[in-house]
DNA sequence: TTTTTATGTGCAACTCAGTTGCGAAAAGAG
DNA sequence: CTCTTTTCGCAACTGAGTTGCACATAAAAA
């Protein structure tokens, strides 16, 4: 889980300035295990009972967006979902995957998707936001499977 | 306002076989008078004080996109933004553009960006949903309106 | 190391979009 | 006009996210 330096909790905190606490690396390390974007509320989960609060959680991850290290990737079922920032550049273009079938979501860093450069009906784009949905490998193969 | 009969509450409401009810028609009015997507409280605003509860427009609203009269058009600011499903069709991809400056956000029925018909990396995409950042047209003619 | 200070954390209470249950009202059928 | 079904309004609730404040602690200074 600390295979390289910047997929290391400690590491991220101390590259970025941000005071290494027990909480913030608990919340760093979720995101790290993670395949895809989280909920506070998974996070709180997936530390477990012993945890920070979730207020706490929300003012890290809200820290963890304005140095960069984290991004709000998406929003869905009226929840904010957080992923690190360096598992795609900021400026390029990553859609988001949902699979209809087992609810799970991820992002596609290697799939870029083309942004207009040039202005679209008079209209200047300068941010995109892809998400896309349908049936994830794993589903493809077990149809009635989860 | 009522130029073409698709753009008729009246109608609208007869087509898709839902009982015309003074709170119904004021919602889909609304609507029809909005150049993008509106959430139930813009909605409720623009009716006016003797409009229907919210109670009833949040029901109005799931029922016109049970209908498929009404689709939900994006989440923003924790609030679901209702658009006319007949400014774009449903199959079709169309972004959704918000000006960072003026905060307005509109769809751009006339731009058509491709879904991949072949699944992505295993990914089977059956829906892309895109959201576009920037500066609208006033907003880029006028910097420092508004 | 100890002290100091700025920053982070936990708790309780709050906000606000959206939901639910239920009785009253009104639309459409006969 | 009457009956049945659907819709509406109200009040109370839910759940993600926020705020204020006292306490705790990491990092800087002594």
């Amino acid at each position: 889980m600390t295979a390289r330096p910047e997929h290391d909790a400690v590491t991220i905190l101390q590259s970025a300035r941000l005071r290494r606490t027990a909480p913030r690396i608990a919340v760093l390390e979720s995101l790290l295990a993670s395949d895809g974007p989280l909920t506070q509320e998974q996070i709180t989960a997936h530390i477990g009972p012993r945890g920070p609060n979730r207020v706490t959680v929300y003012r890290i991850l809200e820290s963890f967006v304005a140095a960069g290290v984290v991004r709000q990737a998406f929003l869905r079922d009226r929840a904010q979902h957080y992923e690190l920032a360096h598992c795609c550049p900021r400026h390029r273009v990553h859609p988001h995957f949902t699979c209809t079938q087992c609810g799970k979501t991820c992002c596609l860093p290697e799939v870029d998707l083309p942004m207009p450069a040039a202005p679209v009906n008079g209209f200047l784009v300068s941010r995109q936001r892809v998400e896309w949905e349908g049936l994830c490998p794993s589903c493809r193969q077990s149809p009635a499977a989860d």
